[in-house]
DNA sequence: TAAACTGTATCTATTATAATTACACTAATC
DNA sequence: GATTAGTGTAATTATAATAGATACAGTTTA
C-alpha cells in the first residue's frame, strides 16, 4: 500500500475536522508532511470521486466534499486506486505458455474475490469513525470487525465457489 | 503484491502436479520463468513453513512438502510475508506530531483487521483447488471460461462503482 | 575426492515511487 | 484589466524497492 493512500486519509481527517476552513496545498502539506504538488495530485483524485471540493484561483484550496460518515476507507481506496492486491507476474516469457494462462486466470479470479472482500471491509470504516476513535484513546481488539467480515467473505466464497 | 508470491504459487502448483519428481532450481526456474537463485530463495522460505521439502547435495532439489489440499494461499502468503496491506507513511517528520500518532494507531488497527480478513479468505483456496480449477478450464472452452470470469468481475465492478 | 546440488550474501540493473520544478490556467481583488 | 494567489498537470530528477546476476560456502551422493 503506497503512501498516497495514507496521505489521502490523513488529509481527509484534517478537512473533516475543520469543515469551515479552506486549506491550500501549502498549508495542508505542512500538516501532513508531504510535498504541495503531491497534495494537489491526491486531492485532485479525491475531487474526481466527490470526496473533496476544490477551488482554483485566489482564496482557493480544499475543503471536505461529503459527509464524513459517508466517506469510507473503501471510497478513498477506490479513488486512489493503489491496487495493493494486484498480482504481479515474472517479467518475461509467460506469454507463450498456455498452462500459465490458465494459472493466471484462476489466480486473478481468486484475487478479484479478495479485493472485493477487502473493499467491503473498508466500507465499514468512515473518516468520521476514525476521528471518533482517535478521540477515544482506548483501543478495542480488531477481532470483532474481522469476525463480521469473515461472514461476508464466506458468502462470497459460496457464491463464486472457492473450494472446487 | 510482489511477484515472489505468484512465483511461489506457480512453483507449488508444479510440485503438486508431480509428487514423485524432484525439481532442482534450474529446471523449476525454466518452468516458472525466474532466476534459479530467486527460486532457491523462495523455496527456502516455503521450506521454513513446511510447504516444500528441500534436499541439498547431488540429486537434491525440491518436492512438495505437504498435502496440496492443506497448502492454502494463506499459508503461502504467510511464508512469503509480502505484506501488501502494510501502510506506508510519508517519509519525514511524522514522529514529532502527537496527533499523527493517534491517526496511525487507528489506521493500523483498521488494517490489522483487513489483513486478518484477507488471510481468512485466502485460507479457502488451496493449491489443490487451484489445480482443479485450471483443469476445469481445460475441459471447458477457454473463451467460455474467460467470459465467465469477466462476468463475475463486471458484477463486482458494477456493485462497487454503483454507489458513486 | 569430485560432482551436483542448496543456501545465502553481495553486487548490479531495472523499475516504482516520491520530490522537485515548471508553467498553463482560474478566480478574486485592486 | 492587471495583479496576485491559488489549482491542475506534465516533465524531470532523486530515491527506494525489486529483480537479476554472480559468487562461493556448505551438503550430499557416488
Ligand atoms: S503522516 Fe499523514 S502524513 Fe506523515
Ligand atoms: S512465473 Fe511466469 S508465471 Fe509463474
Amino acid at each position: 500500500m503506497n503512501s498516497q493512500y495514507t496521505i489521502a486519509v490523513h488529509c481527509l481527517i484534517v478537512l473533516a475536522k475543520t469543515p469551515d476552513h479552506v486549506w491550500n496545498s501549502e498549508s495542508l502539506s505542512q500538516k501532513v508532511h508531504a510535498h504541495p504538488a503531491r497534495i494537489r495530485k491526491i486531492m485532485s483524485s479525491l475531487r474526481k470521486n466527490g470526496l473533496v471540493e476544490t477551488k482554483e484561483g485566489l482564496g482557493g484550496g480544499y475543503r471536505m466534499g461529503c459527509d464524513p460518515r459517508a466517506c469510507t476507507l473503501a471510497r478513498i481506496y477506490q479513488s486512489i486506486s493503489c491496487e495493493p492486491l494486484k498480482l504481479s507476474w515474472c517479467a518475461t516469457g509467460c506469454a507463450q505458455d498456455p498452462e500459465f494462462d490458465r494459472i493466471r486466470s484462476v489466480m486473478d479470479f481468486a484475487f478479484t474475490g479478495a479485493e472485493r472482500g477487502l473493499e467491503e471491509y473498508l466500507d465499514h470504516w468512515s473518516i468520521d469513525s476514525l476521528i471518533k476513535r482517535t478521540e477515544q484513546s482506548v483501543t478495542q481488539e480488531p477481532e470483532t470487525m474481522a469476525a463480521g467480515i469473515n461472514e461476508q467473505m464466506n458468502a462470497h466464497i459460496k457464491k463464486i465457489g472457492g473450494e472446487g
